[in-house]
DNA sequence: CCTACCGATCGGTAGG
DNA sequence: CCTACCGATCGGTAGG
């Protein structure tokens, strides 16, 4: 708390005439995590197209969001089990209800045709979050890659493979 | 250290019989996450056959990693900037040098035809080891997927994709 | 928003 | 390996 506070220019003690506790600012955090990536599926499953389009706009979503708010991200992925008890359990809903988002995209590709009829929609909805999770902990704006590229690549990886 | 220590069904100050300081324990920890995947690594480059041959080997070889030694392996991948910068660089050097071999075997596989031939090497290696490290974050034995039922869909992921 | 604190907990030590 | 501590730091409060 002495950390943050010094960030703002305060004393440690002094960020309590803002906040309740450590914890309740906690919340409010992650709180925002959740409400970025709730947004972004919104917003992509309101597109029209096929599965796979709808997936290219998940994807692209999430990108922006790990990119553009890090460390509300890391704060969603990672600290939510120290969350009291309430709290962490609709986090983890949240989380739920937006994998679900890739999961019904995922089914919708199946069948319509856009995408791999006989895919495991609840294993790719997960592999492609563990991808687009992890860019936090490698991506940067200076690399290689520009931002379009990465999407590109990662929707490259997913959709063809990289079998022969 | 005093969580630690009952554990182990001793106080607190009764480790300091055992290990010199928190930040050494630490090092320890660390230290053997990364000679498991080392090991791993070695034993996947020493299999003889194709890129694809020895990519199935490293992929198989880190899920086994990962879920017969979660703790070390959470240490290794999320505690290992809490170490003095001595230690810090030598373990960031060992897991880029664990993730040159994925991208030697993607190399290789590329160039011998049991891979696609245009692959982005490096991308492929980090996102394959996204999908890799993060298992630990939800696969469950007690699921619907055997151990061997998820290498092969991951790889099944990794090589053919879900394009249609 | 700061001053001046508080009780609890932390990593760790001396001595047996 | 425990007893009996230590100084530092933690989240937080009362009062101005």
């Amino acid at each position: 708390m002495r950390d943050l506070a010094r960030e703002l220019g305060l004393i440690g003690s002094s960020l309590y005439s803002h906040i309740d506790s450590k914890a309740d600012l906690l919340v409010e955090v992650v709180e925002r995590g959740a409400v970025r990536f709730q947004e972004s599926a919104d917003r992509a499953m309101a597109t029209d197209g096929d599965g796979l389009a709808r997936l290219r706009a998940l994807v692209a979503g999430h990108v922006d969001v790990v990119l553009d708010h890090p460390d509300e991200v890391r704060t969603f992925l990672y600290e939510a089990n120290a969350l009291e008890e309430s709290h962490r359990t609709r986090v983890l809903a949240a989380r739920n209800n937006y994998e679900e988002a890739f999961r019904t995209v995922l089914r919708a590709g199946a069948e319509d045709g856009s995408l791999r009829p006989d895919l495991d929609s609840p294993l790719a909805a997960i592999i492609l979050l563990s991808i687009l999770n992890a860019l936090e902990r490698w991506y940067s704006p200076n690399g290689r890659l520009s931002r379009d590229e990465l999407v590109r690549g990662i929707l490259a990886f997913g959709l063809e493979g990289i079998g022969p």
